[in-house]
DNA sequence: TCACTTCTTGAAAGCGATATCTCATGACGA
DNA sequence: TCGTCATGAGATATCGCTTTCAAGAAGTGA
């Protein structure tokens, strides 16, 4: 009943035409901004539509257009699970601040399983004009194929980029890796140790080979290198099996945050302090860093922005406008008091 | 071109209908699962609609049924901005998880500005079928006035629940504080003060009577109190003030983990410890408490779940199944090693 | 065997927009 | 004054699917 008067409440093109005694086709003109109106129809109708409040209805117009106005933002379940990485909320901000000024709508999709079946009819079954896939730092790509009949935008360099096909928006992890490893040399460490992310995750390839590279640079080198999963209890497992080598270390660079925070209960469990004995220096710039006891010296990825720039590739990807294969991000050392 | 091949890849009902030799309406029947429909022609119908993996088109079929088999979230832009705040993340993940399993979409929404012209038009626009509203802490509610219109859900009590009409799922902040201080108490605290949050939100207010409450229990009395705006400076600020007072003070019950933590500092530059010298306690265990030094006692907020429940609502609402106005879950007190 | 439910299935009418096509209308050059 | 054109506006055909409505098939009791 309350669903009858609600329907019934909603006016159509028909009924603004008939308030502005025009037919139906002019109405949709107005609606559409069409120059082929004119000045006084058109003010005519306008009133009509605001009159009548009327706003089109977005089934009638999709089925006729062939466009839905809609994005799938598709977030694997590991990611949404691990929430605790802000990364993920940042870049749906991101996105969603972009769109708000489009005429597309966000539609978030929780992926569970690797591209489970539900979700691929979803996409294609024409339920939107394109889709965002994220996976922070996962190379789990299984949508690759997708883009072949869907425009679809990755987040973060898809790790077997093969043909070099797929579009998407990363961060320079390399020259980010750098810049943290450059500090902490100009800072006068020179005993460096890495705590590198796993090495199936391009980040985490990236980010240990700009650490080498870096080092090799000054002239120096450094095999104190323990790998870990990006979370902080890897994090301050590695930092153990560091120290329990024996040799000398003067400063830390982790792959990430979380991990960089893990290293801080290693090294103080050692008896040792951050930084006077141990600089550390992370990567990403999320809150487990800004909060932690020393705030922690780390290198922030633009993840808002990284969102941002996904979805304006996407609108641009779906609109057939020309646009970048990748867009690299820059990263920005952001020091604090752990180095 | 690609464009044309899409599309005209993508099957219709007609074309499934003409596979199985059977007629449109017949088809519809089986795909929607209608009763009267012989076995035997259900099964050659499914057949054909396996062999040419259709889809329903779901523009076509909104447009008829009325239905958008869509919700939106919409999030305050101030909160996306805080978007340090994981509780947010984590309820949105909740509605994801558990709309997986229906047929509904969500559409996630920023809102810019107090209920925006152009979100109110969105919504009213038939663009969905109902509308979960989600402001953490925050009492601000200015889409009550839409759920005459649409359903509505909204993620914590609407400061002011005028007429009790509006649905909503919360967590027990009064219950849950309670327990908080209860523990303070019990670990043979007695100089309790707290850091109270904005007094115009209900999880401020109710976390703070529950304070009060709680010591009157124990026959116990405060007017140690000071009030912050949930985020870290505020809370080392108040915990200054707290401080300054000069009277002694060997527990902290703070609204927030944000806060509590803000106090850590502020109590450690006063050159006392956590928790030998103060106890603190939190509230919400956001990652900003477990990753603390030391770790923070607090109480666990059920966001996941209140994220499921809010969906679970809505999604009753928009069927018509009998609903609670209200869904209260329960807090769960994370003993860690500030208190 | 006939009249009459009970099932199945097909035909057809929309749902609310967009877009193509057609038709006036008025301007303009010859 | 007449034909040629732009041009603005109406008619109308779809878009893909749901849903009466009606009709044919099958079953039932008398």
């Amino acid at each position: 009943m309350a669903e009858k008067l609600r329907s019934g409440a909603m006016p159509t093109l028909e009924m603004v035409a008939a308030q502005a005694g025009v037919s139906r086709a002019t109405v949709s003109r107005v609606v559409n901004g069409s120059p082929k109106v004119s000045p006084d129809v058109a003010t005519v109708v306008q009133a009509a539509i605001d009159e009548l409040n009327y706003v089109p209805n977005r089934a009638a117009r999709s089925l006729v257009s062939r466009k839905t106005q809609a994005i799938a933002m598709v977030v694997p379940e590991s990611a949404a699970k691990v929430f605790d990485d802000p990364f993920f909320a940042a870049v749906v901000q991101g996105v969603a601040l972009y769109l708000e000024d489009t005429d597309y709508t966000l539609n978030m999709i929780i992926e569970s399983g690797a591209a489970s079946h539900k979700t691929r009819r979803y996409l294609l079954g024409g339920n939107v004009d394109g889709a965002l896939v994220v996976s922070h730092h996962t190379g789990d790509h299984s949508y690759s194929e997708l883009s072949r009949t869907l425009p679809v935008v990755f987040g973060g360099r898809p790790l077997s980029d093969v043909g070099g096909d797929n579009y998407y928006v990363d961060v320079d992890n390399f020259a980010g890796a750098c810049t943290a490893v450059e500090h902490l040399i100009a800072s006068g460490r020179t005993k460096l140790a890495t705590i590198a992310g796993p090495q199936d995750m391009p980040p985490g390839v990236d980010r240990l080979s700009a650490f080498h590279s870096t080092l090799g640079k000054h002239g120096l080198t450094s095999d104190l290198v323990e790998v870990g999963d990006f979370s902080p209890p890897s994090g301050a497992e590695a930092m153990r099996r560091l120290l329990a080598r024996g040799e000398p270390i003067d400063g830390i660079f982790a792959a990430n945050d979380q991990m960089a925070i893990g290293a801080y209960s290693a090294i103080r469990e050692a008896g040792l302090s951050v930084p006077d004995d141990i600089a550390v220096v992370g990567f990403d710039d999320d809150n487990y860093g800004s909060t932690a006891t020393p705030p922690l010296t780390t290198v922030r990825q633009p993840s808002v922005e990284m969102g941002r720039r996904m979805a304006e590739m996407i609108v641009g990807l779906i609109e057939n406008r020309p646009v970048d294969t990748v867009t690299t991000l820059d990263t920005e050392l952001v020091i604090r008091d752990s180095a």
